[in-house]
DNA sequence: GCATTGACGAAGG
DNA sequence: CCCTTCGCCAATG
């Protein structure tokens, strides 16, 4: 999990950068078409309770060489509450639909359908 | 070095 | 049931 060959270029620290890259890893893993919370990366992570790291480390998702699909990560409720960080703010949810999910009024529908907990399926 | 701010979430009022 | 507060921890002013 932790350490792979990621190469510290614009890194926003240097020493909590482990929780970061184990946050890429984990979102690089979510299938196309499917879609997973903060929370449930953070808990898979041990760190249920910092889901706002997972946030943060997600700002600094676009700055790595293998680009995050942070557009299948959205709140515990469904919405697409980052979706004001990307090039555009419509970026995040054309890139949804895409892969076939449906957004409504910024928010993933059948969300729990689409729902990809990290904790389980990497434990498959 | 303290205060404020988050791409969150759960608990309390 | 909606709104506020708190915890979490790193970054920024």
């Amino acid at each position: 999990m932790a350490k792979k060959t990621i190469k510290s270029e614009k890194l926003p620290s240097t020493s909590t950068t482990s929780f970061f890259e184990d946050v890429y890893e984990v979102v690089k893993q979510i299938p196309k078409g499917r879609v997973t919370s903060y929370g449930a990366i953070a808990a898979c992570l041990g760190t249920k309770s910092s889901a706002r790291m997972v946030g943060w480390a997600m700002n600094g998702a676009h700055l790595r060489k293998d680009k995050v699909p942070a557009h299948r990560v959205v709140n515990r409720n469904g919405m697409l509450s980052g979706k004001m960080h990307f090039k555009t703010p419509d970026a995040m949810q054309k890139a949804l639909e895409k892969e076939g999910i449906k957004v409504k009024n910024d928010t993933i529908v059948d969300f729990e359908k689409y729902f990809w907990d990290p904790m389980i399926e990497l434990f498959r």
